[in-house]
DNA sequence: AAGGTCCATAGGCTGAGGCTATCACCATGA
DNA sequence: TCATGGTGATAGCCTCAGCCTATGGACCTT
């Protein structure tokens, strides 16, 4: 606490301890950091001794974290993301938007809005790589805190827990409908309560989209229709048999819709939607830098949007 | 941000930037980190040089820490506050309440709450050594937040920031005056509507319980009286003196009147008063030590309080 | 100009932390 | 039953990271 004093433990033993509580052995973990295992071994034993806290129960045939042990690797493994947000930090400062992030997306959002904004960013950016990776909310939520992910794209609807955020975008949600089914009525704007009674086809469950389009069928009386969707393109495919009404984000309208098999009709304001937003965690030291990022990503949306959903809109009506 | 990717710098290097960033100096922070100055040069540089970033300017007579390197000796901070908290943690597990935790109260509650709940936690945690420091509020979250301080009791009424907390007691604010004082009728409850266009004396700047009483009469048309007291020992000094009305945070009645030179007046519910807690770094990984901490001075509140209050409160009347 | 202060540099020493080789243990399968 | 292949711990060696002292160069104060 006296940030003085010299500490007993080293960054390097809490990576050791962190991989062996996450390899679950030694050699494996020892393999990863790309030392010997007794070297591993010995850093371990140092830590333990230091901390005073016995983390690795090495009885039997298995290594087990200890009860207090929990706490210990929990805790080291925030100084870890803190020590790497650091460096990470230095490298922006040094060179600001070089080198590699490391962002989530939601799969409800990515195969809209990623063809978009990524050719922009790398524009914007071209000494910046992106690595994107798809997942639902809350495994992006929880890579994001323990710091596999820098950031992610996601619905602010959703349960965020304490990440710190930035919009990008509003995206309505639209009624859509196979041209027999009898909510199929282009001229109108639709009303939540049009859903009453009706079978609604939803995602499968982890889709945060499924959880909002749910929330809205149990406000009006609307039940869950047949099977659950794994994609919005399935959900699409589903819809345009006749097995029910659904809803559709706005975004995925150009590609799921591009053929126009459903007529899709806009909601009375203020319809129901979500707001897309770039998020990260609180007080990542990397947090100037990831609001640039997101106004970046807000005009490369911006850019290209309200066309293109109109666009789509039209030739659907 | 690879958990097993090797770190380019030490604990011990980011130690040695914070001081140097705290203390101004290449050699004040060598002697206080009781290593050669020499050695800390070397340990910046190759700090500076791993993370790509000129923390320190040293040109001229002085060190400076540049436009960048303040992030960074923020992040360090961070990182080092972390890594304090581990050490911490492991001092807890292995040996629970023992060792020594620093602790900060503000001036309104230090002298009447202390007398009563450092004993009880002293025979309740005998190896405990608690280090009290009294400051205002805005002292005491700043300390708390760099690592300073471990904890502090305060007023949740005033700004916390995100400190997290347990509230130990609600300390309901009285109305006190001389008893020559048209507002001294002791039979009778108060109401707020009471300080309407009187002279109320409060605290020095920096109190919260000042903000608080500040707040109270902003909401009627009360007046700040006179001179601003720099205790609540002075308030009542001035009160009985004839220089006005003030309000009096309950538990410090014992002390402040127990000779009942004030005639003292409990509001009519909802009354005005204060929440006291503990509060605490978010996500400090002594989160739990703290729970229980507060749940004893609690317990050691209510074993002393309400018997107390009441006794002082007729006594006053 | 002298002296004092600052931080940087030079060169030498020591131990923290790396390595390999090996042990002790315990499963599993021949 | 015993070999085999897995675990982590131990022993002994070696190298270099990081410490030290001594000194240099730049600047302010006296």
């Amino acid at each position: 606490m006296d940030l003085v004093a010299p500490l007993p433990v080293s960054l390097r033993q809490l990576q050791y301890v962190v991989a062996v509580a996450d390899l679950g052995g030694f050699r494996k973990a020892a393999d990863a950091c790309h030392v010997s295992q007794p070297s591993l071994s010995a850093q371990i034993a140092q830590a333990e001794a230091a901390l005073g806290v016995t983390v690795f129960e090495r009885n039997r045939r298995q290594v087990r974290v200890s009860a207090a042990g929990h706490a210990i690797v929990a805790q080291a493994r925030a100084v870890l993301v803190a020590a790497g947000d650091l460096v990470e930090l230095g490298r922006q400062l040094a060179d600001p938007f070089t080198g590699t992030l490391r962002i989530g997306v939601i799969p409800t959002i990515s195969p809209y809005l990623l063809p978009e904004i990524a050719p922009a960013l790398a524009r914007a950016y071209p000494r910046l790589t992106i690595v994107w990776r798809e997942d639902h909310t809350s495994g992006l939520v929880r890579q994001v805190n323990d710091g596999t992910l820098d950031a992610a794209v996601l619905a602010l609807e959703a349960d965020l827990g304490t990440l710190e955020h930035a919009p990008l975008m509003r995206d309505p949600f639209l009624l859509a409908a196979a041209p027999e089914h009898r909510l199929a009525r282009p001229t109108r704007r639709a009303r939540i309560q049009d859903l009453d009674d009706e079978g609604v086809l939803l995602l499968d469950d982890g889709h945060c989209f499924r959880d909002q389009a749910l929330q809205l069928c149990a406000r009006v009386g609307a039940r869950e229709a047949g099977y659950r969707a794994t994609s919005l393109a399935t959900l699409v495919q589903m819809a345009s048999a006749g097995r029910g009404v659904t809803l559709l984000p706005s975004i995925a309208l150009p590609v799921e819709n591009r053929r126009g098999q459903l007529v899709v009709r806009e909601f009375t304001a203020p319809g129901p939607g979500r707001t897309i937003a770039l998020a990260w965690r609180r007080g990542s030291a990397l947090a100037a830098s990831f609001t640039l990022l997101a106004a970046a990503m807000k005009r490369a949306v911006e850019a290209e949007r309200p066309p293109a959903a109109m666009r789509s809109l039209h030739r659907a009506s």
